[in-house]
RNA sequence: GCGCCGGUAGCUCAGCUGGAUAGAGUGUCUGACUACGAAUCAGAAGGUCGGGAGUUCGAGUCUCUUCCGGCGCGCCA
């Protein structure tokens, strides 16, 4: 366990003990020890953790909050702790303090295993799929891929440092509906090549100069080859030829964006295997699926009522939220998008995934309630399918909205983004703001080589260590590993606080972990930065001390570890001088 | 109409299972390099936490209601 959090588990101890003893000593009366939170105050002056079991227990011992918190602290016993001192204060907080030996530990905890620091087993190595992007390979990808790339990438490196064996997928809708609609595209753009306006673009089509580009690119390999065949066969042609090279631009773009997947899933497959009719198959034996109108209908209605009613949902709610079913296999004999992705979803669980992540546009939310309730329907849990939702990214230049119409063909494009704005920015920066929340991305701000980027404020501080070492080496001195004594040298206020915010790495990958939001560690990192700038402009490393230059120079190495740990674990660079 | 997400400083956003005087960054103003990187730091100013009601020792946080913005309610994906 890391030192945080033993520190953590020790006060929790140490105040459910002085509740006990003050009870059996009759300060306390005879009741249920209540639940309390162990917490970091939030102005330090208020100790180092501080909790409310005092006004927690106000309700079970019948006695105000401050009264309990005095029988509470006449039996703490802070021996074989980290602690120093504790007070009470306020309404009735206990406030504690942590002793030198605290700060020591944490330093002798990074130094020891700097690569290895923040990790934790709290995942238990569990199968977790990430799904992520999974853009349409009719047309290029957009910013709201942008978000989703940073996103998911970042989230499975979070997950794989809280202990979970974290997998990364795409989803390639190369089947359906929108594949019909790309091959009818691409055929009016070939044919228009020689007639011109005479063939009307199909209204439901895309719309994107690419289309234009792919049909003009076959024309200038194979000319008019297509012009009289069947339009099956037409049809059939362009897309062998456009959909491998929307896919390779795909994924050269995720390449260029530093995103490895484990596996880039093919729609296709779940239809050539018959999964898709499989999962169809399974619904109607359960009796889940009829025919209407020719095609066949899934009781998503009946399945969600029982599901929410089962969560304790009342029958006014459910009706108010106007459930309707879904159409698995068209009238025309196709699947529908969501019968390959039922199939799909068994697969991911099939594979030994036991959580699926998928992260989403907030604009498919209406879908993530019946593929929770399709799981459950075919036999899987719909309760081990989480999805992140992600809202809309407006673009700003010159502070204005950069407009990005997928259909304008003028569009912002991912490659565009990536062209203009470096990797490491795109990348931090689209994890500085939570899934669920609308976001600016402020493009002259992503190219700016300054505060205002906090990419390069996290990377200044870097490289700022690194220039330390290099001259404190010129002046001979070298660093060398320091005694505890040493260590427990660092008392001023800005190292203490540097330490502790170093103390707190684990606990945050873990918080983030559980919270899908890989944002909360952007923010960690950047106010490491910020308190380790503090540190630099309160305390010299260089001086007469030696002992306590030592000390600053492990304190120094121990921020450098973790930024480069942080950044390395998002695939972001980490200079050793800008 | 119904549902989902948001509304916190001029701007962009944090605020963990309810906790102490609501915090950062940025912008504005004022300071700090003959010393390890001033790509930095210190300080000031800036708030009806959208409005209203409720729950309790205590509400930005929970409940209800209302207003504003985004999105969704397809044999689209």
């Amino acid at each position: 366990m890391d030192t945080y959090s033993q520190a953590v588990e020790q006060l929790k101890a140490v105040v459910k003990a002085a509740m006990k003893q003050a009870i059996e000593q009759g300060a306390l009366p005879q009741a249920e020890l209540p639940d309390f939170i162990v917490e970091v105050p939030a102005d330090n002056a208020h100790g180092d953790f501080a909790t409310n079991a005092a006004m927690a227990g106000a309700k079970a011992f019948r006695m105000p909050p401050f009264k309990i918190a005095q029988a509470i602290t006449a039996h703490i016993d802070l021996g074989g702790t980290v602690f120093d001192r504790f007070e009470t204060a306020g309404p009735g907080f206990i406030n504690f303090f942590l002793g030198s030996a605290f700060y020591v530990k944490v330093l002798q905890e990074i130094l020891a295993n700097p690569e290895g620091y923040g990790s934790s087993d709290f995942g238990k190595g569990e199968k977790v799929m990430v799904e992520f992007v999974s853009a349409n390979p009719t047309g290029p990808m957009h910013m709201g891929n942008a978000r989703g790339g940073a996103l998911g990438d970042c989230l499975a490196a979070v997950l794989e440092k809280a202990g979970y064996a974290a997998y990364r997928e795409f989803y390639v809708n190369d089947a359906g509906n929108q594949i019909e609609k790309f091959a009818e595209s691409l055929q009016a753009r070939y044919l228009q090549i020689f007639k011109g306006d005479e063939i009307v673009f199909p209204e439901d089509g895309y719309q994107g100069g690419d289309i234009i580009d792919l049909a003009a690119e076959y024309h200038a390999a194979n000319g008019d080859k297509l012009l009289n065949v069947t339009p099956e066969e037409r049809k059939r042609a362009l897309v062998e030829y456009a959909l491998p090279r929307n896919i390779r631009k795909m994924q050269e773009d995720m390449a260029a964006y530093k995103i490895t997947y484990d596996k880039w899933f093919f729609e296709s497959e779940l239809h050539a295997s018959g999964a898709v009719r499989e999962v169809v198959d399974i619904l109607t034996q359960k009796g889940l699926t009829y025919e209407e109108d020719g095609a066949v209908w899934y009781k998503n209605k009946e399945v969600l009522t029982e599901k929410l009613l089962r969560e304790g949902k009342t029958q006014a709610y459910i009706d108010k939220l106007e459930l309707k079913d879904d159409v698995l296999i068209r009238k025309n004999g196709n699947p529908t998008y969501f019968a390959a992705d039922i199939a799909y979803h068994r697969n991911k669980f099939e594979r030994g995934f036991t959580t699926l992540i998928d992260v989403w546009g907030a604009d498919h939310h209406g879908h993530v309630m019946r593929m929770k309730g399709a799981m459950d329907a075919i036999g899987c849990d719909g309760d081990s399918l989480h999805v992140v939702l992600m809202q809309l990214v407006k673009l700003l230049r010159d502070g204005k909205p950069a407009k990005m119409s997928k259909r304008t063909g003028k569009a912002i494009q991912l490659r565009d983004l990536l062209e203009e704005v470096p990797v490491d920015s795109a990348r931090f920066l689209f994890n500085t703001r939570e899934a669920n929340t609308q976001m600016d991305f402020d493009l002259d701000v992503a190219v700016k080589q300054d505060n205002q980027n906090p990419v390069y404020y996290v990377q200044y501080a870097h490289a700022r260590i690194c220039s330390i070492f290099k001259a404190l080496q010129k002046d001979g001195i070298t660093p060398r590993g320091c005694t505890a004594e040493e260590l427990s040298l660092l008392t001023a206020p800005e190292e203490r606080e540097l330490i502790s915010h170093l103390a707190l790495y684990t606990n945050e990958i873990i918080s983030a972990a559980k919270d899908y939001d890989p944002t909360k560690i952007t923010r960690y990192v950047t106010k490491l930065a910020t308190l380790f700038h503090k540190f630099y402009n309160a305390c010299r490393v260089k001086g007469d001390d030696e002992g306590l230059t030592q000390a600053r120079l492990a304190l120094c190495d121990c921020v450098r570890s973790v930024i480069r740990n942080v950044l390395t674990m998002f695939n972001i660079t980490c200079p050793e001088s800008m």
